[in-house]
RNA sequence: GGGGGAUUAGCUCAGUUGGUUAGAGCGCUUGCUUGACAUGCAAGAGGUCGGCGGUUCGAAUCCGCCAUUCCCCA
């Protein structure tokens, strides 16, 4: 059945009419099939509160793409939605509000603040869901999952008080990193080092033991003076030997500190002396602990000073205290001079503030199966795309510190570790871990903070199913499903979740283990191949941003060039993994191509017969027997090849380059070629041409739609239906994408004969067509369809092509006539492989411009034999190139010398 | 300081193991209501592939150095 398109592609009608059907037919559902291959993506779950951006819209287009791409290919497929409870970026959001209705987390308390956080994430979350629907997203929405379920929930502690009891987790007091404005440790990875403006100021402390001698030392932090035990030299600097193990006078609060040598000193850095803080410092840390020094906190946890700074600084923040420390010194006379200095600043990630190095107890995890992880990568199991990736996160790996998890938040996973109550917290003999918590629990008090959101995420690939669980779906589904075909995300985040995923998935997929064979890591990975993309950029290169306003609104662009013009435009411009610079104009080409796609398919059904059977066989078979005319080979031809050519890009993850070969095929060949040339044959009346080329038309529209479904899922199914294709009212993803060497195997038993030589010879009659317009357009008759032409051919080979193909040429050239001549004199002309071409004029020839268009012609083929000529005398290069090489670059130089004596004869001839 | 990229047409980028006269889209110029499509059709201009050296019969492609530039980590 087939129905009359309209004439203009409407995609808001299109695409919201098949979203709902498919969506409510179950087709994005993904069920265990025994009897078929899995194919399953994890979505990256977004922030519960986010909101679509550029940068979801390439994430998840890519990854529908490969999901559509199994579906047609007939393999079960699951597509895993889901999001993020984002612990400290919701909680910041949540505390905002609240300091906009006048309280805060603290007024409220810990219960009445998740209820808060809670209608939060009910009232924002859940909104990209629908934006990802509009989008097109096939995702499996009945299983979408939410890191703060109570099954998911469950999932993070029992994995906590696993890797507990497997000693992977810890307890440490160390200096971390502290985000004085969420008041919480940080990890590392949440550190972002920005190069800041700032002063070295170079000071000077007078030696106790040798009054009115000074040692100068330079500082960039002078607020923390009051925590300094000590100063530092390196060993082997002769300037300050003598003064290693005396003492100088800290000036506020005036104290004796000693003088101490260690190697991590830098002798060129400043004056070479540095003065000690271990509480505020991780370099002075580690010296004061070397050097036995008394570790003295003196900032409180929002970044002000405490107490033990002194009156002064009591309560002050810290860079009002840096200004006041500078004018102390400067009034004691210790202020030698100041001088700017550049440094990098650790910011928090979220919360945009210089962090705190500060001592405190919090849990950490010493990552498991690190070698795993790497050898994962380096044998092949995980693959990275592109592969330069790897090196980047066999980088990270090799220089992996233990991981600080806890968070002093109240939106997460609350870590399930008891505290006897009134016992020293300190000591694990006074813990409880496990997920019930302790039968007793009147005894005990849970740790108040959480975990960090990543260390619920890097579960996400098995906890989503329900892991851990003996329920028979579960491990059914697990077995099917995991490990997932591949993860798509960007670069930003193989750290914090790529690579901790691995791990975790090493860990916890399986019996507890020291090692794991090759064997058992590939059955416990969570993902095989990792595609990376880049960062969407404006067109000035600039990260997008809600203050730049450069960072378009999805929802706006798809109302404009509708979704799958949004989608095939943002994968035409995005290169192999590298940034995408953003232009609106760049995807107008998506819009313009849903209209070349809609409008040939209209052109299709203007020129009738589409009311019969149109599955694949059937159109085959209306070919059969046949001998295919030119043209219809030709594309034919090229349809085999594009096929092809999309089989190795997906399976080499050239996603950049699906764009660019359907395109090409559909439009450069399909449209621009074939369905010219075919006008010519559909004027015939009973003549098996004409039948011919609405078979070849349907069979190349057809494949081409399947082809582009992944890419362009709503315009394809609408065509799809429309146009006939759809078998009893199945969807196009139903129907099976047949390969190019199935394909060519039905063609072959169909006695449908495709060779490549006569695909060749169309090749050159579109020459020989493209030389006769540019004559024409030469000669400013371009628009002129009346002309005659005068031919000459190269051979008799030729001479048979031309008339063969007569027909189309009169039409593709803008021809009433063509003759084909011996010889023909003082008329312009072009030289193709078929045959020298002439314009007939009625009017004089511009002899001079003549003259100039193919002297130009001459010189550029002359340079060309040149360099074949001068190649084929090398004796080197006859030996010790390939035959093939060697005769091509013969044939090559015979067509050339051939085209360039008959440019030469025309020229002579004028 | 350590590491990873990038450098090809005015712009954004392709260019698979080295092998014809280096391609595409956009932009630009010219001409077109050609049996669906002006979100279209046709023709055209535009590149010593960042520089220097090396390997090779042959280099945009491999190697080295340099320059410019972006990113990650410390």
């Amino acid at each position: 059945m087939s129905t009359e398109l309209e004439q203009s592609y409407d995609p808001k009608k299109v695409e919201t009419k098949w979203y709902k059907t498919w969506e409510e037919s179950g087709c994005f559902d993904g069920e265990v099939k025994n009897d078929r291959d899995s194919f399953t993506i994890m979505i990256p779950p977004p922030n519960v509160t986010g909101m679509l951006h550029m940068g979801h819209v390439l994430d998840n287009t890519l990854q529908d793409i490969f999901i559509r791409r199994a579906r047609v290919e007939s393999k079960s497929a699951l597509w895993f939605p889901g999001t993020d409870h984002a612990s400290i970026a919701t909680q910041v959001k949540v505390e905002q509000s609240l300091r906009k209705q006048g309280t805060s987390r603290r007024e409220l308390g810990r219960e009445k603040f998740l209820e808060k956080a809670w209608e939060w994430s009910d009232e924002h979350g859940g909104i990209i869901f629908n934006q990802l629907r509009n989008l097109g997203a096939s995702c499996d929405w009945r299983r979408s999952r939410f890191t703060m379920d109570p099954e998911y929930q469950r999932s993070v502690i029992s994995s906590f008080v696993e890797l507990y009891k497997r000693g992977f987790i810890y307890r440490g007091k160390r200096l971390v990193n502290w985000c004085p404005a969420s008041q919480t440790a940080l990890s590392n990875e949440e550190v972002i080092m920005k190069p800041q403006k700032g002063k070295l100021y170079k000071m000077r402390y007078e030696i106790v033991e040798e009054p009115g001698r000074f040692v100068e030392i330079s500082t960039t932090r002078p607020e923390t003076i009051m925590g300094d035990t000590g100063i530092a030299v390196h060993p082997e600097d002769e300037r300050y030997a003598d003064l290693v193990g005396k003492h100088c006078w800290r000036p506020f609060p005036r104290a004796e500190i000693v003088i101490v040598a260690d190697r991590a000193v830098e002798k060129d850095f400043g004056t070479g002396v540095l003065k000690v803080t271990p509480a505020h410092d991780q370099v002075d840390f580690d010296i004061g602990k070397r050097h036995d020094l008394e570790v003295i906190d003196v900032m409180n946890p929002d970044g002000t000073l405490n107490d033990t700074a002194g009156e002064e600084f009591a309560g002050m923040e810290r860079f009002k205290a840096r200004k006041l420390a500078v004018l102390k010194l400067e009034e004691l006379g210790l202020l030698v001079e100041i001088e700017d200095y550049d440094n990098n600043v650790g910011f928090s990630e979220r919360a945009d503030v210089p962090i705190e190095p500060r001592l405190s107890e919090q849990w950490y995890l010493k990552y498991p199966k690190v070698e795993e992880a790497k050898r994962a990568v380096e044998n092949g199991t995980i693959k990275f795309h592109p592969k330069r990736w790897e090196k980047v996160y066999l980088h990270w790996l090799n220089n992996i510190q233990d991981w600080c998890i806890s968070r002093q938040l109240w939106w997460g996973q609350r870590i399930p570790v008891w505290y006897k109550k009134g016992a020293d917290r300190s000591d694990p003999e006074n813990w409880h871990v496990s997920v019930d918590g302790p039968g007793d629990p009147e005894n005990w008090e849970q740790d108040e903070d959480v975990l960090d959101t990543w260390a619920s995420s890097n579960l996400w690939p098995f906890a989503t199913f329900g892991w851990p669980s003996d329920d028979p779906k579960v491990k059914a589904e697990l077995d099917y499903f995991y490990p997932t075909s591949m993860l798509v995300t960007g670069f930003d985040i193989i750290f914090f979740w790529v690579a901790r995923m691995i791990m975790s998935g090493l860990e916890l997929m399986g019996e507890e283990k020291e090692t794991l064979t090759d064997e058992e890591i590939e059955k416990r990975v969570p993902f095989k191949d990792v595609f990376i993309h880049g960062l969407i950029r404006d067109s000035k290169g600039r990260k997008m941003s809600k203050s730049l306003g450069n960072s378009p609104d999805p929802l706006d662009l798809i109302k404009k060039y509708g979704a799958d013009g949004l989608r095939f435009g943002i994968i035409n411009i995005a290169p192999n993994g590298s940034d995408i610079l953003f232009a609106e104009e760049r995807i107008e080409i998506g819009r313009n191509f849903c209209t070349k796609l809609w409008n040939a398919c209209r052109f299709r059904q203007m020129a009738g017969g589409v009311s019969g059977e149109q599955s694949l066989e059937a159109i085959v078979d209306r070919l059969a027997g046949s001998q295919l005319e030119g043209y219809g080979n030709w594309i034919l031809f090229r349809l085999l090849q594009t096929i092809e050519d999309i089989e190795g890009q997906f399976a080499r993850f050239e996603m950049h380059q699906l764009t660019h070969t359907l395109h090409n095929f559909f439009w450069g060949d399909f449209c621009d070629w074939y369905v010219e040339a075919a006008k010519a044959m559909l004027q015939l009346k009973d003549d098996p041409r004409h039948d011919a080329a609405l078979a070849v038309s349907d069979l190349s529209i057809r494949q081409s739609l399947l082809l582009l479904h992944p890419i362009m899922p709503h315009i394809t199914e609408e065509l799809w239906s429309s146009m006939g294709y759809s078998e009893n009212g199945g969807f196009l993803q139903d129907s099976g994408l047949i390969k190019a060497s199935e394909l060519r195997s039905l063609f072959e038993s169909k006695g449908v004969k495709i060779d490549e030589g006569g695909a060749q010879r169309i090749e050159q009659v579109k020459e020989l067509i493209t030389q006769a317009r540019a004559t024409k357009a030469e000669y400013k008759v371009a628009s002129k369809r009346d002309v005659t032409l005068f031919v000459t051919p190269t051979d008799a080979a030729s001479s048979t092509v031309i008339e063969d193909n007569l027909d189309t040429i009169k039409r593709l050239a803008g021809a009433a006539t063509i003759e084909l001549r011996e010889k023909v004199e003082n008329l312009p002309g072009s030289v193709s492989a078929l045959g020298t071409v002439y314009l007939d004029l009625s009017s004089a020839v511009d002899v001079e411009a003549e003259k100039a268009r193919l002297s130009k012609e001459l010189e550029r083929l002359g340079k060309a034999i040149q360099a074949g000529t001068g190649k084929l005398k090398n004796p080197k290069f006859v030996d010790k190139a390939p035959p093939t090489v060697v005769e091509g670059a013969r044939k090559q130089l015979a067509e050339t010398q051939a085209k360039h004596d008959e440019i030469a004869r025309l020229l002579k001839s004028l």
